[in-house]
RNA sequence: GCCGGGGUGGCGAAAUGGUAGACGCAGGGGACUUAAAAUCCCCCGGGGGCAACCCCAUCUGGGUUCGAAUCCCAGCCCCGGCACCA
């Protein structure tokens, strides 16, 4: 029970041993009721505005674990936590309707200063697709109410359907395409074998190998189920629909090919067009049209393999001739006429499923009332805080640990003070991270998650770096928490993060080093035998920043040697020579101090690291004396990369505040950091063949007269005309000679 | 399959149109020392040459340019993400 304290000690323990320089007096823990309860308050924001809801819907359960999980936490099939194939399941769950968002979470990353790759894998998370909403006839089944119901049941990827999916006492299949254009060549339908229609197509003497198949899918994992390479299986279900295009009478089937969660889990198939569908199509023998001819083929072309390029439309009655993109835009209109389709953009961003059967996490604030239905609790009774328990393991029911604690969830209801039951799931703890930088600032205050006057101060945040790893977890939950926060009129922002970078992974030998995976460099030991400072020196020196790098136990002696070395230079801080700089090693200063300054906000430490060391190198160079004008600048540059030995080298050098106290950064002066001399490559069609030293700024003509004056420069201009000259000044002189 | 990021000495890497390999690790040689450590100096991509120098070299092949690691086209390989997404 007392593990979050302790590591927390841990954690803490190690940040500050390293030198990380936080604001200690203004810290968070999630566990605490002090914070959850302000994110059981974020939940009521979104549940009154709603935001949140309670639905039932195809949900990733995890059957280690035992809770269910959103989508973004299931990593190609498998638990982020456990790595435990998940399971579909069909379970009420708390939704925030995250989709809602879609649009304008993927518009605002275009203007975002974030690593491309976090963007990237944003983008394609929401997966935003346009194209056209489809309704099929459904032979021979009445549209029963409940049919209907179940047929429009809500659907979380694009718009909700506006037009109720039954027509002239039809029943009307949805479906979801890219290619309506392609819809003469719709020779089957397929259902996902949990499709809610499934039931009332059926016919009789197919209904048991329907069941038969349906429970086979049942019991298969998401990572069996998604593998692609495997064959295509499927049932038909004797069931039939018509064609809204060529009125023909097409089966329809079921295929776990389809999958329930995307689009409306019913697809129209068309063979001839679609990989997927041709695969299928000629497993099973059914028929596949031609409806697009590519340049040189005609309508009866016969297919060897699906055609997805460009082409016309052939086979397609009046559309014929067409090209795909106007079909597309026509086709789409000619059935939106006859309210057979909708233009349509769908997401695969799913609503963010929030609620989880363990104990660990805050309680969701709601109440069930039999005659008021779900109550949010009170503000002013917030927060509901967990009861303490004997027994907190999750169990196989899907029902929480907490519906076990009988006297905790009994209470009456918020409203007409009727028993009622408390909610007994709680949220997901990425709730708790998709809003704790509102809180920094604001810790002090008891009686308002964030302070608006504060939060204006501080916020959004400038600068952030984290893994690429929550590029779709913890980074894409934050910018909806605090967009929908904006929307309420909480926030004056609506993207929490100005600026993101992923920091590359560290590797050693061959494995990767991250949170959830281990630390394969283990810092204690390194930090006893090297020191801290050290320890970090080499981390920023081992590779650019948002590329991680190699880390090799050896590497480190460099840092510890340089650092061994500055030390040394400083530190009988009395041998130092007080006269000024020399003059070479003072133009080294300067640039030195202006390649730092420029490069560290660029997140360009290790080349920043590599130029004081250089500079030090010419500081020491061939065993001379430096002066303390030489050294006291470059102990604030090394600060922010070795706070412990800055300080101490700073208090030697005889200062009484802290290095850090103090606007101490030194400036360059521009004028100190020109060379008055430079090395000129002179080169004779492109390839070099001398390096003259030279005054700066040199004319093109004086640069040339002295050129020529390089014996293996002549060598290749004897007996040739000169017939170009290109001259960077101080850099480059290149003879083009034919 | 799609989308990102990469591919440069023995190794980690610099250089984003102008002397490829800064800085560092590992390695070699030298000075100082009774010795060692520390420190300092020198060498360190490949080949040729007594030398001056020359040739080759940044994944491969083409191209643009006076000049390409860098820009363009085609391909190969590695890493990461997504993936039966209709």
């Amino acid at each position: 029970m007392d593990l979050i304290p302790r590591n927390v000690a841990n954690f803490t323990r190690q940040l500050r041993r390293i030198g990380g320089m936080f604001d200690w007096d203004h810290t968070v823990d999630t566990t605490q009721p002090e914070y959850y309860r302000w994110t059981q308050w974020l939940f009521l924001q979104l549940f009154r505005n709603g935001l949140a809801e309670r639905k039932e819907a195809p949900v990733n359960w995890c059957p280690s674990c035992m809770t269910v999980l959103a989508n973004e936490q299931v990593m190609a099939g498998l638990c982020e936590r456990c790595d435990t194939p998940v399971e579909q399941r069909r379970i009420a769950q708390w939704f925030f309707r995250i989709s809602d968002y879609a649009e304008r979470l993927l518009d605002n990353l275009r203007e975002m200063d974030w690593s491309e790759t976090t963007k990237k894998a944003q983008e394609n998370w929401i997966g935003r697709s346009e194209g056209a909403l489809l309704r099929f006839p459904v032979l021979g089944v009445e549209p029963t109410p409940e049919l209907v119901e179940s047929a429009t049941e809500e659907s979380d990827a694009g718009e909700g359907s506006t037009v109720a999916p039954s027509i002239d006492d039809e029943l009307l299949l949805e479906v979801f395409t890219t290619r309506p254009d392609t819809v003469f060549g719709a020779s089957y339908m397929v259902l996902a074998p949990e499709h809610p229609l499934v039931d009332a197509l059926t016919i009789p003497e197919q209904r048991d190998e329907v069941e038969a198949y349906r429970e086979r899918v049942r019991k298969m994992d998401m990572v069996a189920r998604k593998k692609v390479e495997k064959e295509k299986t499927g049932v038909f279900t004797g069931g039939y629909c018509r064609n809204p295009a060529t009125g023909q009478e097409i089966p329809v089937w079921i295929a776990d090919y389809v999958l329930m969660e995307y689009g409306t889990g019913a697809i129209m198939a068309v063979p001839g067009h679609d990989e997927r569908d041709f695969e299928f199509a000629s497993r099973f023998d059914l028929p596949i049209p031609r409806v697009v001819a590519a340049p040189g083929e005609d309508p009866d072309t016969p297919l060897e393999e699906a055609y997805v390029g460009p082409g016309h439309l052939v086979n397609s009655g009046e559309f014929d001739g067409l090209e795909v993109d106007e079909a597309i835009g026509q086709i789409t209109e000619w059935l939106s006429e006859q309210g057979l389709a909708e233009a349509r953009v769908n997401y695969r961003l799913h609503d963010w499923c929030i609620s989880r059967q363990r104990y660990w996490g805050p309680p969701i604030p709601i109440v069930h009332c039999d005659a008021c239905g779900a109550v949010p609790v009170p503000d002013d009774q917030l927060p509901v805080t967990l009861p303490r328990v004997e027994d907190f393991r999750p169990d196989e029911s899907g029902v929480s640990p907490l519906a076990r604690v009988r006297e905790w969830y009994e209470t009456e209801c918020p409203e007409c003070g009727e028993p009622a039951r408390r909610e007994t799931d709680v949220s997901d703890t990425f709730l708790d991270s998709a809003w704790y930088f509102l809180r920094y600032p604001s810790t002090d205050l008891d009686g308002v998650a964030f302070d608006p006057a504060i939060t204006r101060t501080w916020l959004p945040v400038d600068c952030y770096i984290g893994g690429n790893e929550h590029a779709v977890l913890h980074l894409l939950y934050a910018r909806f928490i605090t967009m929908a926060l904006h929307d309420l009129e909480w926030l004056d922002f609506e993207e929490p993060f100005s600026r993101f970078r992923a920091h590359g992974l560290i590797v050693r030998e061959g494995s990767k080093m991250s949170k959830s995976k281990g630390n394969v460099v283990v810092p204690d030991p390194i930090i006893e035998e090297y020191g801290a400072d050290t320890f970090r020196l080499y981390l920023m020196f081992l590779g650019p920043f948002e590329e991680g790098g190699d880390y090799r136990d050896a590497g480190i002696q460099g840092p510890f040697g340089f650092l061994k070395r500055l030390w040394e230079t400083v530190v009988p801080v009395d041998a130092l020579g007080d006269g000024p700089p020399d003059p070479e090693v003072e133009r080294k200063l300067h640039q030195t101090i202006e390649q730092v300054t420029r490069q560290v906000p660029e997140l360009g430490y290790n080349t920043s690291i590599a130029a004081m060391m250089e500079y030090l190198n010419a500081v020491r160079s061939g065993g001379r004396q430096a002066t303390r004008s030489e050294v006291e600048p470059l102990v604030p540059l090394i600060a922010p990369f070795c706070p412990h030995l800055a300080e101490e080298l700073w208090s030697r050098l005889g200062h009484d505040e802290s290095i850090f106290q103090g606007a101490n950064w030194p400036a360059w002066d521009p004028e100190k950091t020109v060379e008055d001399t430079v090395t000129l490559a002179v080169q004779v069609n492109g390839k070099v063949r001398a390096t003259v030293e030279i005054p700066a700024d040199t004319s093109e003509a004086e640069a040339l007269e002295r050129a020529r004056q390089e014996p293996n420069v002549n060598r290749y201009l004897d007996g040739a005309e000169i017939r170009r000259v290109i001259y960077v000044p101080d850099r480059l002189l290149n003879l083009v000679v034919g």
